[in-house]
DNA sequence: TTGAAAGCGCTAACAT
DNA sequence: ATGTTAGCGCTTTCAA
């Protein structure tokens, strides 16, 4: 591999003329300009990209913490970020974390240790308060809440949007409602969000045989209804922490020829397909306004509104 | 930021010893270490990682070409990808390129600049030829047949697949096929694959009215449905590129009342829940494959054969 | 067991 | 317009 040395004994120039003529920065003559160039085309000669982020100080990467790339969550997130980050000239790096929070801190001791610009959360492991002591190192986004700690970020009003979707259901007259949420309410502020927003509509607590904790899989959502309905035969309505959970529940009614409202989340392609309400989280927007965050110089919190897509199941039939 | 110099002057001693201390390597006195592991606690320290990859030549990163991330192919792809890398210590750098061949040169020449360890393309826009005279900067594996090109690939076979597809077809006794594929037959290895099985499945070349070009979305599928109804009534079966476009495809069925054979690609979810068969191409083992060949010292290409997964569609029936 | 010193390949301030 | 030089922060060889 030539190095800029290489170049400079080639043309008989210095590295620094070599170097401002290769970065089209301060004075060259053309001439000189031309000869520099003609021996870089000679030697193949290409300027070393951790050299330049070493003198820099600057790597133009972005980390992005996920658990894992499987969910559709996440999906949206990376899209949207990717996308943003790309015509900001940034590349961004899968950070895999597993929700082992061992694997976090080391992503965080990789921010510190200057791998990274900036570090986005699309989830985590670890507490505000420990991430916070990474913020003086670079740039932290969270795509989620950050309420009083000094973190940015963009994120959904979950508790609000439940209470709305809870507030429709009553509305309509449902009373028996099931509700699954992905990680239990001890570790995810979102099952609290749910769990309040239900309390503070119906004015009573959200019944243990309601709830399903770590909904994952749409077999999840399957199983999921076949527990509440056992628990409570005339349940009316199931809101699901995902369009694919929701997709399960579907499945389930549709093989044991019940009839449920279905709501699910984020306007995925099968909520869609098969014509289920969801609520949509407008993930995109959080991503690209998540990716934006990391260059202000200010703490901020931008609150991105969801929406309420109302779609109607065709009723039951038997084939 | 405290370098290694600091420590060194805290301690007295040189950084090269320093050096040895913080990465347990060589000799170093347990007082010795003690002593600036302490210090290395005192001023907050951490390596610096950009540093480490000039120094050490190696960045313990790959790039992942591909078009966009919001496709289930590469989803999947990336899934499996990451997380092989997760576990072999790499991290992956995400490179959307939109199927700009420009973009594509752009991240070569970051393979040639040292920025990543290797490369592995899910899709391209430049020729095989093209992408080899790079094949000296670094290994890059691809996710489909490379053919003679000594590059390595974990690859489908795409022909071989979609042959017997059309075989089970034409055994059932199906004549009037539909197939949709993602780019145009001048582009896309896989869409010339799909029209020569036919062709030599059936003995007579796929009318042009039964091929859709650039089907991307499950729009695009309802609209190859609508299409080729209406040049072919008597159409029995669609084969799609997808699992999301057979998904559009079956949405056009649904609500014209009717009835196709459906097959898709890659056995997403919603060919599961709406259950339709499905070509399973086994991504997840293409992507793990296609990493652990990067540092493989020899070319390898390995095949990775498609597997049909049979479903019935349940008959069509009036709400 | 430790340290001096030479890189790694580049940028940028400063001098000419 | 060009060159000198001092970093950037670390690893590694070699000598002590």
């Amino acid at each position: 591999m030539a190095t800029i040395r290489d170049i400079a004994r080639l043309t008989g120039h210095s590295i620094s003329t070599v170097s401002r003529a290769i970065n089209h920065s301060g004075y060259v003559a053309p001439e000189t300009k031309a000869k520099i160039m003609a021996a870089v085309k000679k030697l193949d000669y290409r300027p070393n990209h951790i050299a330049r982020e070493l003198s820099s100080g600057r790597t133009h990467r972005i980390g992005l913490i996920l658990p894992s790339a499987n969910h559709p969550f996440f999906h949206r997130l990376v899209n949207s970020i990717s996308a943003a980050a790309l015509s900001a000239g940034y590349e961004v790096v899968l950070l895999p974390t597993n929700y082992n929070r061992h694997v976090e801190v080391d992503r965080l001791e990789e921010l510190r240790a200057h791998a990274f610009d900036g570090l986005i959360f699309t989830s985590r492991s670890n507490s505000f308060d420990f991430i916070m002591q990474y913020a003086d190192y670079g740039p932290i986004v969270c795509c989620e809440n950050t309420r009083h700690y000094p973190l940015s970020c963009a994120y959904k009003n979950r508790e609000n949007s439940f209470q709305k979707t809870f507030q429709r259901l009553k509305a309509k007259g449902y009373r028996k409602i099931g509700v699954t949420v992905s990680r239990n309410e001890y570790v995810s502020a979102s099952a609290q969000a749910t769990i309040r927003a239900y309390q503070r509509v119906f004015g009573l607590p959200l019944k243990d045989e309601l709830l399903f904790r770590d909904a994952l899989t749409p077999f999840d959502g399957a199983t999921a209804a076949g527990e509440f309905l056992a628990a409570e035969p005339g349940l009316e309505a199931i809101l699901a922490n995902s369009d694919e959970i929701a997709a399960g529940v579907y499945q389930y009614c549709q093989h044991h020829q019940r009839q449920l409202t279905l709501i699910g989340q984020d306007n995925e392609l099968i909520s869609q397909l098969l014509n289920f309400s969801t609520i949509d989280n407008h993930l995109n927007d959080i991503g690209s306004i998540a990716f934006s965050l990391l260059f202000e110089k200010e703490v901020k919190k931008v609150l991105v509104p969801a929406t309420f897509i109302e779609r109607h199941l065709p009723s039951l039939h038997q084939a």
